[in-house]
DNA sequence: GCCGTTTTCGGCCCGACTGTTTTCAGTCG
């Protein structure tokens, strides 16, 4: 089955390839659009062309792109791009992720030398037969030497908990020098996503030039890229970019914005500035010459009949469209969570204390079948302790490839919830008919667990009709859970959305294995606020009363 | 390739920076 993400990244190798080619590079840009647009989709466009819905109604997909992204579906290829990479060799793609190589430049290099790798690309600048080329001077070329060695680490991006200490770290370093007055740090960091490429810190200080040269001697810094004055880029010890930048009280709010991104948000507020004759950039909003806005982010989404978006939605997923018609969600905070319902930590008591210590009203201890019984006499007699918070006895069951489950009876009037975790054998292609089987044979399963599989950055999502799921799990009060690890966050917030959209009810748990992970409850929060989750579609938002009858 | 309440052509977000030139193209975010 061809998912959203496999069209996406069919039309961004075609962009890539095009741009090489030299299309035009608004043509180019129209591939790169449809790509963003399919993937952040909450619908799915392999059913879209099975239920024959006309594709040209939505945005940014014409009369070609639809009956491009209809042969995909149909036959699972793309001729053009087929076609594309008979012209082009894939080593050219590659050189375009070499900083300071963009496609006119690989183009040049490509048909001057007939150059097709990176290993023959660093033969020729080397031996200089680069600089023969107007507009390759010295500098250039060293750069692409570095860009080169370099390339390996380009494009890696961090997890978002891995940079989160680094990112407040540098926070605090900045503030505690004299003359700072605000530092933020923005990009998709501020946007909570659940990876970083880099971070953009924007600081408002007295004497930029002096900032600067105190945020390139932090500890952490390997290499300085560049400092400018107005800018400056480091790398750290673990290879995290960096990027400082000045910015002035006045245009602190037109900043923040324009940094914290994202760029198909920007491009849309300044397209729909546009059409009010007016202009944004960084500085400000300017009607002619003249600033009418820019001190704070609300002054600048009102300068264009906006509500104040929140970083996590700005994403061009229909945020603005939301905010016109005053259907933007209230997302849900940390402090909305009431309790956890799928901690697989060993030490009970220690657990109890601990999400007492969080401010939980209950939480769900989860153990697999074996031993359940002498578990459950365990959390009775806590239960006995600790009568502030409510203890509930979770049942894990695996699911395997084969769909067979054989639970003892009386382990099932015993637990309070029980949650299905799949285990998908890795050669199956699509694992809908699991799921759906699991819904439907196994009543007492109330709570889905790991449905895409994911693993950021490692394992992709499982291919699954997940609007069927949705619909069923809707059909039979099935609860889909947020993983709040975050090396999975499974599921996605393009899959929050969609399960969300589809009245599905969805629940955020740590899966904490040792203690101190049960604090990375708030990852799932984010993911569910990216995924546009407001605290009535969360279980575990809500008092106990209500969720007993939900899990029940 | 998409789009249109100046609609079928002629636009398409915008500015900084760099390195190369000598007024600007390419790249980047």
């Amino acid at each position: 089955m061809i998912t959203n993400k496999k069209i996406a990244q069919i039309f961004s190798k075609t962009a890539d390839l095009m741009e090489i080619k030299g299309e035009n590079p608004f043509k180019v840009r129209a591939y790169r659009n449809a790509a963003r647009i399919i993937e952040n989709s909450s619908k799915d466009f392999n059913k879209l062309v099975k239920e024959g819905f006309d594709l040209t109604r939505l945005p940014g997909i014409g009369k070609d792109l639809s009956e491009y992204i209809k042969e995909i579906v149909t036959t699972g290829e793309f001729s053009k791009l087929k076609e594309l990479q008979s012209q082009i060799p894939q080593g050219l793609v590659e050189m375009l992720s070499i900083e300071g190589l963009g496609p006119k430049r690989v183009k040049q290099i490509y048909d001057a030398f007939k150059v097709t790798s990176l290993e023959e690309l660093r033969k020729f600048a080397n031996s200089g037969k680069l600089d023969e080329l107007p507009g390759f001077g010295p500098k250039l070329i060293e750069k692409i030497l570095k860009g080169i060695k370099q390339l390996k680490k380009a494009g890696i991006r961090f997890l978002y908990s891995d940079v989160e200490e680094i990112a407040e770290d540098l926070r605090k370093y900045l503030l505690n020098f004299p003359g700072v007055e605000v530092v933020e740090i923005a990009g998709s960091y501020r946007r909570k996503k659940e990876s970083v490429g880099d971070l953009d810190i924007l600081v408002v200080a007295k004497d930029y030039a002096k900032v600067s040269e105190f945020f390139v001697k932090y500890k952490r810094v390997k290499e300085i890229y560049s400092a400018g004055l107005t800018r400056s880029t480091v790398f750290l010890d673990n290879d995290l970019q960096v990027d400082l930048r000045a910015v002035s009280k006045e245009s602190y709010g037109a900043a923040l914005h324009y940094f914290t991104g994202s760029k198909a948000h920007n491009i849309e507020i300044r397209k729909r500035a546009i059409d009010l004759g007016l202009k944004i950039n960084e500085y400000g909003v300017y009607k002619g010459d003249k600033k009418i806005a820019g001190e704070s982010e609300e002054e600048v989404y009102k300068s264009v009949g906006l509500c104040l978006i929140e970083p996590e939605l700005r994403e061009n997923r229909g945020e603005i469209e939301a905010c016109i018609d005053g259907k933007l969600p209230k997302l849900v905070n940390l402090e909305d969570i009431k309790g956890d319902l799928n901690v697989k930590t060993k030490n009970i008591k220690a657990t109890i204390k601990k999400a007492i210590d969080l401010g939980y009203k209950y939480i769900g201890i989860t153990r697999k079948a074996k031993n359940f019984l002498n578990f459950c006499n365990k959390i009775d007699n806590y239960q006995e302790e600790f009568k502030e918070i409510k203890l509930l006895k979770v049942l894990e069951i695996e699911v395997g490839t084969d769909t067979k489950l054989d639970i003892d009876n009386k382990i099932l009037r015993q637990c309070d919830l029980i949650v299905a975790t799949f285990n998908f054998d890795e050669s199956q292609t699509d694992y809908t008919d699991i799921v759906v089987k699991t819904i439907k044979n196994y009543p007492f399963v109330t709570l889905l667990s790991h449905l895409s599989g994911r693993i950021i950055n490692q394992r992709p999502l499982a291919s699954v009709d997940y609007d069927l799921i949705f619909e069923l799990a809707a059909k039979n009060n099935i609860i889909i859970e947020v993983d709040a690890n975050p090396k999975r966050l499974d599921i996605s917030d393009v899959l929050i959305k969609r399960a969300i959209l589809n009245n599905v009810k969805i629940c955020i748990n740590s899966n904490a294995k040792l203690i101190n992970e049960m604090d990375n409850l708030k990852y799932g929060v984010y993911q569910a606020r990216r995924g546009w989750a407001e605290k009535k579609d969360i279980i575990n938002c809500m008092e106990f009363s209500k969720l007993k009858g939900l899990i029940g």
